[in-house]
DNA sequence: ACAGTAACCTGTTTGC
DNA sequence: TGCAAACAGGTTACTG
């Protein structure tokens, strides 16, 4: 489910519940994930907060005793329950601050609940991760650099994450449309100009998203339980068959590496 | 090093 | 209506 806006706009949710509070709790009710829930989690009971902040998908949760690692991974969400409320299905685990219990829920398990003792950078889930697409260090001459003589389609290349992270399978589809990419075009046959096009793209659907609080295709919900208003303006993204916004063809669907893409045929290329 | 595939899960939708 | 297949926002491990 959720893709790099998504996790920003639940991360921006809990955060005035988590910053500079102590942790008194972490609940854990159902430890499978996409790898054990450790029970070194626990070593961050009693401290506080001190920072709190997105690396790709991943929500840091830094204290003075490790930091907390937590990926919502395909259908993961964190609420912020105001009230006592029964845990239910698929309810993994608590992280209970200051009376403000933040509930996780993931029915598919990919998701992740790890501790990490040092800087997080540092961890082998993160160590490899390119850069932050809405960051310095991402424009469009560093993927043309990146991918001079990659054959792989060019939609699997902005979704490797060490090449740039945060581009899931709605965004690449809406970002290779905005640049007039065929997401099929090898990597390493886009021009300088192209990538220059793409890497705006990029930032700017991504930019979009968070703004109306993410895309919800069927299950995404905020820390409030609401969900996000950014699929009303998917150019593409679910629409095989619908008229291009730009010339009024069909748009076409096919999986590309496992996964469905969208796209028009005569706009991309 | 690279590219492609299988795998990890459950729930919902689609198609016969 | 019923049942099975297909599909879903992510990522890693394995293969050749």
């Amino acid at each position: 489910m959720p893709e790099l806006p998504e996790v920003e706009t639940t991360l921006r949710g809990i955060a005035p519940h988590m910053e500079h509070r102590v942790i008194d709790a972490i609940e854990v009710r159902d430890d499978r994930l996409r790898q054990k829930i450790p029970t070194a989690v626990q070593r961050v009971v009693g401290h506080q907060v001190e920072s709190l902040r997105r690396r790709a998908k991943y929500i840091l949760i830094r204290t003075a005793n490790g930091t907390l690692l937590i990926h919502l991974g395909m259908s993961g969400s964190l609420r912020v329950l105001t009230s006592e409320q029964e845990p239910s299905r698929h309810d993994h685990f608590d992280i209970v601050t200051g009376g403000t219990t933040i509930r996780y829920n993931d029915p598919r398990r990919f998701g992740l609940l790890l501790w990490h003792d040092s800087s997080p950078e540092s961890h082998p889930l993160l160590s490899s991760l390119g850069p932050e697409p809405l960051g310095d260090a991402f424009d469009g001459d560093y993927l043309y650099q990146k991918s001079r003589g990659r054959r792989l389609a060019v939609k699997n290349y902005i979704m490797d994450g060490r090449v740039v992270v945060g581009v899931g399978n709605i965004y690449a589809s809406e970002a290779l449309f905005m640049a007039g990419i065929s997401p099929v075009r090898a990597a390493g046959r886009v021009s300088l100009a192209r990538y220059r096009a793409l890497a705006a793209a990029i930032r700017d659907v991504l930019a979009r998203a968070i703004r109306r609080g993410g895309t919800t295709l069927r299950d995404f919900v905020d820390s409030d339980g609401a969900p996000g208003y950014f699929a009303q303006e998917l150019l593409v993204y679910g629409r095989a068959g619908q008229a291009c916004f730009q010339c009024g063809r069909a748009l076409q669907q096919r999986v590309i590496g496992q996964r469905s893409s969208f796209y028009c045929k005569t706009c991309q290329s």
